[in-house]
DNA sequence: GAAAGTTGATATTTATAAATACTAACAATT
DNA sequence: AATTGTTAGTATTTATAAATATCAACTTTC
């Protein structure tokens, strides 16, 4: 149970190998991540390491450009969207002063958020990063918090 | 006060002026049109016209277009995203049945909606589709439903 | 009833987003 | 220490979304 997790998330394949599973350039991956369309894990060399389901996220992120037409902008706003204020339950105080809550542009998680409850966090390990990378899921959160 | 509504949202503009109000060709708006961005009045020789609050929300998409560079398939998603359910305040019935409530690809004002309360609506005159035509009136919703 | 405008539909052009190809400096692997 | 892979840039190519052009039938206007 936990080692499928641990397995589905361990960063282990080097970007040449990502690029190889993916079938798309190793360009083409560093600029999905310039714009904010996922986060790698980062070694202490600063070089990138990608787990399965950062893989699976690509695909879906691929899917939704090839396939759906959504530009990368498209897709970056949908992001911003996501009510992440409700899953990380940030205070009123918060929402004031955080660019994210405030815009609709770009995913919280290309923010720095100074002086809120994400200030300290990695965005890689958030569940907003992590649960609502395809359109469907942000849609059934937009539902679960209307009820 | 009601005057400048009237006057807004009256349908006083046949294609061509619409056209060039926006600057952009007669065909150009018919393609939004078909792709579902919005919807024009029609006359009952089925000749499209044009309202003041037409020529506003149809100069927000081609911001979101032409700076926000989000693709069209793009914009509609976003639409897709509007929670109508609950703006309209659909029964829990209709939901089940609805496309646009369960799919995330098209605008609900672009599907029929048998047997539900939205069947015999004129989307045009909805609140769903007048009052969310911007990304941020979008979040602003999405705000509202979840305190 | 003649002129100007609109309809839908298809074919074509244009603009640009997405992807690729370079580079030289640095890191890892053997 | 030599080979292979990675880094962050910029420059270029390719694919395609967005916009335009053209058409003949129909509608409105004066």
């Amino acid at each position: 149970m936990t080692e499928i997790n641990i397995s589905q998330n361990e960063p282990i394949f080097p970007i040449s190998t990502a690029a190889k599973l993916l079938n798309i350039s190793v360009h083409t991956l560093r600029m999905y991540e310039r714009e904010g369309l996922f986060i790698p894990y980062k070694k202490d060399s600063n070089q990138r390491s990608y787990s399965k389901a950062d893989i699976e996220r690509i695909e879906c992120i691929r899917s939704a450009i090839n396939e759906s037409k959504i530009s990368m902008n498209g897709i970056k706003t949908i992001y911003s969207l996501i009510p992440c204020w409700q899953v990380v339950k940030c205070s009123d105080d918060d929402r004031n002063k955080c660019e994210s809550y405030n815009g609709h542009s770009k995913p919280c998680w290309t923010y720095r958020h100074p002086n809120t409850v994400c200030e300290n966090k990695n965005c890689r390990m958030c569940d907003v990063y992590n649960n609502f990378s395809e359109c469907h899921k942000v849609k059934e959160l937009i539902k679960s918090i209307s009820r």
